[in-house]
DNA sequence: GCAATTACGCACCTTTTGGTAACTATGAAA
DNA sequence: TTTCATAGTTACCAAAAGGTGCGTAATTGC
C-alpha cells in the first residue's frame, strides 16, 4: 500500500506541502516559528537597524538570543549583515528582498495578536476557572 | 527619567503592541510562533477533524505534542474540544471563529513557506560553503 | 597611559520542548 | 473470556532554547 502511493507521487514533480514533513518548505515554516525570529523580521520592516536599537526595540530579548536568531535569518537569506568595519563596531541589519516579502505577512499577524488577544485572555481565564488551577 | 516616560505612558489607554514584553498581545504571538501550532490551526481550516486524522495530515508529530498542543489551543480559545462521550471515544476538533480568522493568515504563511523555501535553502547552502561549515 | 565604546564569543547553568514506551478506560465483538 | 478500538495519561529521558556574566578588539578622546 505504501509503495503503490510512492510510486503514484514519484512523477508528479513533489508539489511543495508544509504537511509533509520531507518538504523543505518545513523548514522555512520553522525557521519563522520562533517569537523572536518573528519580531526581529517585524522590527527591521521599519528599517535597517543595529544591534542596540534591536534589543530596545524588542524589548526583552538577551544579547544571546538576539545575535544567535539574526545570525539563523541571515544564514537563511531572510536579513542582510552589514559590517562597517569601525572602531568602535558599526554594524547594520536590513531585510532582504525574500525577508520582506515575509514581512508583509507577519505584520497582518502582528496585528491579529494585537485585535484578538482579549479574547484571547478570556478564553483562557474561563478554561482556567472550570478545570483544575 | 524613566518615571517621566512612565507618567506619559500612563494615560494613554495602552495601545496593543506586540513590541511591548508587557502587552498581552505578546503572549497571543508565542502561542501561534510554535511550528505545531501553526500546522494545527492550519489543518483544521479544513474542517473538523479528530485525533488519528490530525496526526496523520501532520505527517510527524507524537501523541503527547499533539494533545499538549490542542490542550493549549482550546484553553486560549482558539480550538473547539467536543467530546462525543463514546467507547471508545470519539473526539473531534475544529476551529472557533476566533481561530478561524488566525488561519487565514496562517495559510498565507504556508504559502510563503512553500513559494520561498527554494530560496532559503540556497541561501543557506552558499553560507555554510563560504563561512565555516 | 587610560577609559569608553560596540558587537559580539564563550562557558556555565536552568527551563522548556519533545520523544518513547507503558499504562488506562470501557463497551462491543470474537 | 479475551481482544480490539480510541484518545488519551504518566514517567522517564534527551535535546534545544534561553539567561547571566565575563572576556575581547582597537580607535577616539581625555
Amino acid at each position: 500500500m505504501k509503495i503503490s502511493t510512492d510510486l503514484l507521487k514519484a512523477p508528479t514533480a513533489s508539489i511543495p506541502d508544509v504537511f509533509d514533513p520531507t518538504c523543505s518548505s518545513r523548514h522555512a515554516l520553522e525557521l519563522i516559528a520562533s517569537k523572536w525570529a518573528m519580531l526581529i523580521i517585524s522590527a527591521l520592516e521599519e528599517g535597517p537597524m543595529r544591534n542596540a536599537a534591536l534589543m530596545r526595540r524588542l524589548g526583552d530579548v538577551s544579547q544571546k538570543m538576539l545575535t544567535q536568531t539574526l545570525k539563523e535569518l541571515e544564514r537563511n537569506g531572510l536579513v542582510i549583515r552589514e559590517d562597517k568595519k569601525t572602531v568602535p563596531p558599526h554594524v547594520e541589519y536590513s531585510l532582504s528582498a525574500v525577508g520582506n516579502s515575509l514581512s508583509e505577512t507577519l505584520l497582518v499577524l502582528d496585528r491579529w495578536a494585537e485585535t484578538h488577544f482579549g479574547a484571547l485572555d478570556a478564553a483562557r481565564e474561563r478554561y482556567d476557572a472550570e478545570r483544575g488551577k
